[in-house]
DNA sequence: TGTAGTGTTATAGTTAACTATAACAGTTAG
DNA sequence: CTAACTGTTATAGTTAACTATAACACTACA
């Protein structure tokens, strides 16, 4: 795979943030076992203490469990509680700094919807 | 004023972008000084070093310059060099993320209307 | 039993960001 | 000329993030 990494943010944290997308988007369901810390690591050139960082993020955020000898795991209600939090997070923490932005620069809800990813009706 | 610091970016780029969005916004106008150097590092009780660096930053995006002794003022075409450059980073780099994490979250047009801060039409 | 897969801990080193403190260098107004 | 502003450099120390390498602890399975 790539490294596809950006600088504006530690890595353990976007590996963290790529795991709670895996969720919200169901490619993680709960009781589905996460890529082992190892194989994480080598798939994106990174170091096992700095995957074992994001995965422990996780766990004190009651989102998956970690089963010794077994891997680490999607806690049951981890989608509804990412679906409550994040969406406040978001609301809150981000999206005034963000519409702000795009208010300053003079962009149009046409160049926004053209630049986004996975557009609905392209 | 107040201590206005996410953890989610170091100060000096936190800065450079305050200075950006003051350019943007017409608070700064070309050939305007900005507050110096040690008045910022006051104002946000933080180190005069970790200004200057923000201020370089700048200097080196050809935004603004510097004159010893007297200050640092805003670049002629500093504003159109911004509306060219940060509308393109945003819209590549930064929106789509944005944008599937709407999606993913299931934000309504409404939601976010609500929740940005400078609303046009409240 | 032993092997190969999990998570976890230990040790130690590098780099970037930030800090404190001080001094140097140029400009302007009194 | 001096005082009071500017930007700039020097020195040195702290912390967080990341790295490399290795070992330990547990589980499943042949």
């Amino acid at each position: 795979m790539s490294l596809e990494f950006n600088d504006s943010q530690p890595i353990y944290r976007q590996l963290r943030d790529r795991v709670v997308a895996m969720i919200l988007d169901g490619v993680l369901k709960e009781g589905d076992s996460l890529p082992s810390v190892r194989n994480v690591a080598a798939e994106f050139r990174v170091n096992p203490l700095t995957v074992l960082k994001s995965y422990q993020q996780l766990v004190d955020e009651k989102l998956i469990e970690s089963r010794r000898g077994l891997g680490m795991f999607v806690n049951a209600g981890a989608r509804d509680l990412l679906l409550q939090g994040e969406r406040q997070k978001f609301l809150q923490e981000e999206w005034p700094r963000i519409s702000a932005n795009i208010q300053r620069l003079g962009l149009t809800p046409d160049e926004l919807l053209k630049a986004a990813k996975g557009v609905k009706k392209p």
